[in-house]
DNA sequence: TGTACATCAGTGAACGCGCGTTCACTGATGTAC
DNA sequence: TGTACATCAGTGAACGCGCGTTCACTGATGTAC
């Protein structure tokens, strides 16, 4: 489905396959380029050809069509996402970092502060958010006219990648039964046979009042980052970072009191 | 500006202006329409002028370019959205309201519970956006091409409604000083000014501390609706609604628990 | 090492489409005297 | 009450634009013998 393709055997790429290789990479990159530029509607065959001095119908050699390409960048967008909470979370040591992460002008002084490393990620993902609001709109914004995402693939893939931080900065500490005893409010004996039935790879290894924390807090963290990047948060000026910083520090609070036997964060 | 206006005088709408006035509303009516079919970024005047079996010049009597009918189609969806959070709330008696207030088919039976008011308005945001997706999508799903939001206008004015409502459903028995010693993350001295110096009209009313809280119940609240309405959140199947409505709980709970003397809700 | 052949990236020309916007007009409706 | 005039909603024709996609082709690159 890529055009990106490994050669079938694990036989090193030959010459051409190698060039076939960096002449798609290069076309998504003009795709990305464009989309930053102009955004995700704007985005057309004949723009990203225009921006490789290409003639449009040489594309047609590496995707089959423009919803092959929007596909291609989705996933790529997606991914990229997901490699920025990483790198949050893996930049940052066990324990947790030192209030100045971001390092704004503006002196939000983090004065008592240790970030906890849940709150670092959730930074990541706002970071990308910010600086690549027109790939974020893409993924998020709204599905695109006339492309429907395939139901399993890299997309979910992404996400479960995500979602695994989360998880394991949220409950990291914690024994199935303090999850299982989590004080939410009460579950449906059908929403918790759903959540039990989840895959066992992603959230489904979690215990039910878990896992509705944990979606609780990524339609958090979500929330707060599409409203600042929409512009519907200009309004706080500068300060949208620190809102976000003391919000999720809330949050995370919040959860652990939710936890039994937690120390508050 | 917009093209449903008032006699400049306050004299009765005389006949034309009055055919004037309902000819425009149904071209508003038909856009509408054709972005609930089609989506936000099919709206194309021709497409309008079609839908009302008119020539597309016509429409220029009542909206000088395109541009003036995506303006009056957002401003009446923020109108509407902020009428639905308003009746919400408004079916429900003072205190809280019976469980089961929407009625879905799988039973998430409520047993515990009466729905505080908060929660009510909340889910009169959701409701709205899934049954208009793709109205909330031309608000809040992104910026749409060549499209630049007033700064001041209906849209913050729907805004501050919505506000309103929160702010009361989540502060009503609330004196200042309980507010104002609510217990959140520190507050830069730069951010306290800033939230301090909103309009009194609208947010500048609360304490800062309140301000910070509701700001970030807003995004909690929107950021699930977000997920759920861009299809993020299908592999919960019918339960949305649920885990939607736990979380709500949950956020008022945490909520009040920051709140000196407030019982926890 | 040289030759014949296959592959395939890229081009030129063209298609039919829907779009926003402008212009000069017609003819019905409403207003002033 | 009747007539002359102004208003203005709507039309027909046309503009130039950018779009995705198809087709038949050229010419360079790589492969098999």
């Amino acid at each position: 489905m890529s055009s990106v393709q490994q050669s079938t055997a694990d036989a090193p790429l030959s010459l051409r396959e190698r060039r076939r290789a960096a002449a798609s990479r290069e076309i998504l990159e003009a795709a990305e380029r464009h989309v930053t530029e102009q955004g995700p509607h704007a985005l057309s065959l004949r723009a990203v050809a225009r921006g490789l001095g290409m003639t449009v119908q040489a594309l047609y050699h590496y995707f089959p069509n423009r919803d092959a390409l929007v596909t291609a960048l989705i996933a790529q967008a997606y991914d990229d996402l997901a490699d920025a909470v990483q790198e949050a979370v893996d930049g940052t040591p066990e324990g947790d970092a030192e209030g100045d992460a971001e390092g704004d002008a503006d002196g939000d002084a983090e004065g008592d502060a240790k970030v906890p490393r849940l709150v670092i990620a959730t930074e990541g993902y706002r970071r990308w958010a910010i600086a690549h609001p027109e790939r974020f709109q893409l993924i998020f914004g709204a599905p695109l006219r006339h492309y429907e995402a395939p139901v399993e693939g890299p997309t979910t893939q992404a996400m479960r990648r995500i979602g695994g931080i989360f998880e394991r900065e949220m409950f990291g500490g914690f024994s199935r039964e303090q999850l299982e005893a989590a004080d939410v409010h009460a579950l449906s004996p059908a929403l918790r046979g759903h959540l039990e039935g989840l895959p066992q790879s992603g959230l489904g290894s979690l215990p039910p009042p878990a896992i509705a924390l944990l979606l609780s807090a990524w339609g958090h963290m979500h929330g707060l980052v599409v409203l600042e990047v929409f512009g519907h948060g200009s309004f706080l000026g500068g300060h949208q970072q620190e809102i976000f910083r003391l919000s999720m520090r809330n949050m995370l609070a919040d959860i652990r009191r939710r936890i039994p036997g937690a120390e508050a964060g």
